[in-house]
DNA sequence: AATGAATGAGAATTCATTCAT
DNA sequence: AATGAATGAATTCTCATTCAT
C-alpha cells in the first residue's frame, strides 16, 4: 500500500545501525508489517537501499541542476548550489546519511549506478568552481581541494543539525554561504537582493518524527 | 605474535565493507591466520573494534593536545591543530575512516567509553575557536558551525588523500590552514615563521599498501 | 506445526546423549525438520528443555495431587501417591530421565523454576510419611530417610520398565505399593478394596516407539 | 605430577556441570595447570573420565565382594553389602554419580568395558538377593525389583548424603539396612552382633572440600 | 495484499587437541 | 613437566528469502 512508510522505516534503521546490522525482520517491525510482505513492495534488500539511493540522488541533482539555473552569475550559482545542498541535506539528514554511508553495501552493478549519479551531482560543484575562478570572480590555492571541502562541510550538517534546534534553516543557509565565500574569496556583495534560496524538497524517504517508531 | 597484523587486516575491511559486514572469517584470511587464531588477539569481533578506535582516538587526543602547546596564540594553534588533524587524517585514512563510521556498531557501554573519547577530541576546536574570538582573533557568524564545518572538511581528507597523489601531505596541509583562516577571518600573517607543522603518527592499525592483502 | 514431535524427538535424544550432547541439527534430523526450524517453535535449546520439564513436572503434580485426593487414610494416599509416581514414570520414562538428569543443564533463572516445581512435588510424599507417622499408622527409624528412598526407588523404575517386558504396568505398581508399605510398616491390609491407582497421563513429550526415528 | 589432582577437578566439575558440558579449559583451570598440560595425565577427555569411572567401579566390585566374604549367611551378606554400597555412595558421592550418569559419554568400545564392570557389582546382589530367598531367608514378590529397588535407593544415597549433615554415615547404614530387610523380609535378628560394617575407601577421584575450588 | 512456516547458507564463537618451545 | 599459540571441526543461532495459503 505504501512504499514510502518501508522505505522511511528502513532509512531510520540504515541510519541508526547500518544496512549491514539491519535484518529484514527489524524493518518489518517498524514498519508495522510483516517481514515477508516487505517482498511485495521491493525485489530484495539490497533493491530497497537502491529505490532509497536513486530517488535521493536524482531529487539532489534536481535541485542542483535547478540551482545552477539561477543565475549566469558565478558566485550566485555558488551561493544557491551550497544553499541547495544543505537545504536538501538538513531536510532529509537521515536519506542524506545512508546515501553516504552505504555506498559499499552495494554489489558492483547498483554501486556503478548509484556512483554515476552521485558523481553527476559533484560536477554541478565542479562547473561552478571552475567557471568562477576562470572568470576570476573566485580565487584559491587548490579548486578541487576547495570544492572537495565546500561539499564535505555541507554534507557534515546532516550530523548536527535539528529542524527545532537554535538555528532556523535560513540561517544555516545563510552562515554556509558565507563560509563558501570565504574559502573561495568570492564577492558576497554580488548576492544582494538575488533569492537564490529555494524550498527544499522532503522526500518520501526521510523519516518524519511522528512517521515511524524505532522498536525496543 | 603480532595483534597489529589483525588490527590492519581489520581496518582495512571494516573500511572497505564495514564492520557488520565483515566476517571473522574474512578477517582472518586477511591476517593470514585461522579465523579462532583472532580469538587469541581478542575477545570478540566487537573487542577488536574497539581496540582499533581507542588507540586511534588517544592518539588523536595527543596529537591535538600537542598542537595546542605549540603557541599560545589561538591562530597558531588553529594552524597547528588543523594541520595535525589533517596530517593524521591523511597519515591514518583507514583507520580514521572507522572510527568515524563505526561507533554505531558498538554496545551501549563501549559506545559511551569512545564517544567521551571523541567529545574530548572535538572540545580542543572548541577550546580554539572560543579563544580566539573572545579575544578577537578570529570572527564569524556562528562559532559552533565554523568549528563544526572545520573538522568535517579536515575528516573528508580520509575520502579522497593518497600519499602518491598530486599533492604532497605538506601543501595538503597548509591549504587546509588558509580556508581555516579565512573562514574564521584570520590573519595569515600571524603564522610566518610559526613552525606548527609536526609529524604525524602512523597507527599499528593503519593498514600500508604492503602490509596485507585483500582476499578475492 | 508441532511442538509435541519437536519435544518428541529432544526427549529421545537428551534422554540417551544428555542434553549437552544433543545438537540443534541432529534435533532437526530427528524431527524431520530443517534445524533452523527449530527456532519457530522456541526460542532457544534451553527453552525447548524447560518447556518440556515443565510440563512434565505439572503434569507429575497434578497427579500427585489428586492422588492424594483419593483417600483421608494415609496409607491409602501412600498407596494411591506410589503407585501414581510409578505409573507416571514407567508410562513416561524417557521424559521422567530427562527432568531426573538435565536440571544442571538450566541456567540459573530457569533452573529455580523448575526446582520449585521439583521441590513442590517431593513434598506431596513428605505430607502423606509424616501424616501417617503422626497418626501411628506408619513407623519409621527416619522419615527422611524413608521418604528419599521411596522415591528413589519409583524413580528407578524410568531405568528399566519396559512396557512389553516381564510385567503389567499394575503388577509393578503393586510391588511398589508393597514394598512402600514394607518400608513403612504400614498396614496393607487397609488398602483392600480401595481403589487407589489410575491411568496415568502420556506426556506429548514422550516419545512412543512410532513417534520419531533416530538419526543414524 | 598428580593424576589425582586433576581427576578431582574433573569429578567436580563431571558431576555438577555433566560431561559434554565441562570444557578442557574449565577442567585446566580448577585443576590449577593450563589445560594442554592435562594432556600429559590422559590421552583425552573421555580417557580422563574413563579412568575415574574404572578405578570407582573396581572399588565397587572389591568392597562388595569383600562384604560376602564376610559371612555365608544371605542376612548378614544382604546387611554386609547393603552396608558397603551405602558407605562407597556417601563417601565418594560425587565418583557415584559421575559414573551413573555418564556411561552415555562414552564411546562403544569403553561404554561396554564399564557396563560390563557396572553388570559385575549388580550381579552381586543377585546372587546374594537370589540365595536368600533359595534357602527360605527373604521372601519378595519378585526377586528382580527387589533387588534394583534396593540398589536404587543405596545409590540416590550420593543425592543427598552429606559428611556433616544430621546423621553419621554409620546411622544411614543402619537405616539402610533395615530397609532392605524390610523389603525382602529378612529376619534382623541375624545381624545381632555380627560386624558386618567395614570402613569405606575414599578413591583419588573423590573432590574433598579443599582439594579443588570451583571456577567462578 | 498479507502472512506464518520453512529453509540453506552463513554468522560469531568455542571446542578438543597438537606442537614447538 | 609445562605452556602459549594455533587450528579444523563443531557449536548455537540468525539471516534473507521463498512459498502455500
Amino acid at each position: 500500500m505504501d512504499l514510502g512508510k518501508v522505505q522511511r522505516a528502513a532509512v531510520l534503521l540504515f541510519a541508526s545501525r547500518g544496512f549491514a546490522a539491519t535484518g529484514i525482520r527489524e524493518l518489518g517491525a517498524a514498519a508495522g508489517i510483516n517481514s515477508a510482505t516487505i517482498y511485495h513492495y521491493t525485489g530484495s534488500k539490497e533493491d530497497l537501499l537502491v529505490s532509497i539511493m536513486r530517488s535521493c540522488l536524482e531529487a539532489m541533482i534536481e535541485s542542483g541542476s535547478a540551482a545552477l539555473r539561477t543565475s549566469a552569475e558565478p558566485t550566485i550559482q555558488l551561493a544557491a548550489l551550497v544553499a541547495a545542498h544543505v537545504g536538501f541535506t538538513a531536510t532529509n539528514p537521515l536519506t542524506s546519511r545512508v546515501v553516504e554511508y552505504e555506498m559499499r553495501a552495494l554489489g558492483p552493478e547498483n554501486c556503478h549506478a548509484m556512483q554515476s549519479r552521485r558523481d553527476e551531482y559533484e560536477s554541478l560543484f565542479a562547473q561552478v568552481v571552475e567557471r568562477g575562478l576562470r572568470v576570476g570572480d573566485f580565487s584559491s590555492d587548490d579548486a578541487t581541494m576547495a570544492r572537495l571541502a565546500l561539499m564535505e562541510m555541507g554534507t557534515g550538517v546532516a550530523h548536527w543539525y535539528r529542524p527545532d534546534g537554535r538555528l532556523t534553516l535560513t540561517e544555516v543557509q545563510h552562515n554556509f554561504v558565507n563560509m563558501a565565500c570565504k574559502i573561495l574569496s568570492a564577492d558576497r556583495a554580488l548576492l544582494d537582493g538575488a533569492g537564490y534560496i529555494r524550498q527544499p524538497a522532503l522526500l518520501a524517504s526521510e523519516p518524519t518524527p511522528n512517521s515511524t517508531s524505532l522498536p525496543a
